[in-house]
DNA sequence: AAAAGGTTCAACCGCATCCAA
DNA sequence: CTTGGATGCGGTTGAACCTTT
């Protein structure tokens, strides 16, 4: 049956407008329900999936700051690819969105790794953070996941989020340095969305105003939010 | 202007873990 | 205690986009 057949590829702005709604509605964690009842085609896992990496208020857009570049590298180098761990400490980026960003960054070091020393094998105690933390066995240990230690959107972002120095404290291997905080800091480039402030049952009540709370940023929802709740309920 | 190569990012998959029955 | 469904995590892929030639 065609009618049955689950979705798979991109997502369409209807989609998110749909999963968003019920999302609101039911809170961001019975996926395979919230895939069932909001009739979208989808498994409850690519729903969360588009939800926390996508549409979840509070995302950051745009490139990494160096701050929180460099943080990355260091807890990578402390923690190995724990990325939603990782994650946890940078508030408003996701897990694929580091782990993406170490790719892009071991490719990078590797080349420029190969551009600098053609020939000699005698190397180099620079770039350590990343052949030292794939082989660092501590790094490589399952981090153990209690119920107090879950997902930074499972406890609502921000609002329970790491002060910095709670941040620092957990990094206690690597001095302070030079590190700035990686949020609320004023990098003009990353636009830190409002939508953390996004009450979820003024959805409810949503005109064009209360949209804008809840998708600033994103042009497409506007549209879609603005065409009135005929939208949703057909 | 077009083609080729490189990079980025969203999404899928499989496995692990959690948790309620 | 066991089991099965739901959820979370990390690895991987591929399409879209960007840059270089």
């Amino acid at each position: 049956m065609a009618q049955d057949e689950v979705r798979k590829g991109p997502w369409t702005e209807h989609e998110d407008v749909q999963l968003a709604f019920y999302v609101n509605l039911f809170g961001d964690r019975r996926w395979d329900f919230i895939a069932k009842v909001s009739g979208l085609k989808r498994t409850g896992k690519s729903c969360r999936l588009r939800w926390v990496n996508y549409l979840h208020p509070g995302l950051k857009r745009g490139k990494m700051t160096a701050q929180e570049e460099r943080l990355v590298v260091q807890l990578q180098s402390k923690w190995g690819n724990r990325w939603s761990r990782i994650a946890r400490k940078l508030p408003g980026r996701t897990d694929n969105e580091i782990k993406n960003y170490w790719r892009t960054y071991t490719r990078k070091e590797a080349q420029e790794k190969k551009k600098s020393m053609p020939a000699s094998p005698s190397h180099s105690n620079c770039s350590s953070s990343i052949s030292s933390a794939s082989l660092d066995p501590a790094a490589d240990s399952k981090p153990i996941m209690n119920t107090t230690e879950r997902n930074f959107f499972d406890t609502g972002g921000l609002e329970e989020g790491y002060s910095m120095d709670e941040i620092w404290n957990d990094i206690d291997l690597f001095p302070e340095e030079n590190i700035k905080p990686v949020y609320g800091g004023c990098n003009d480039e990353i636009l830190a969305s409002p939508i953390w402030d996004y009450r979820p049952d003024s959805l409810w009540t949503m005109d064009q105003e209360d949209s804008k709370l809840i998708f600033p940023t994103s042009e497409p929802f506007h549209s879609l939010f603005g065409q009135g709740s005929t939208f949703f309920t057909g």
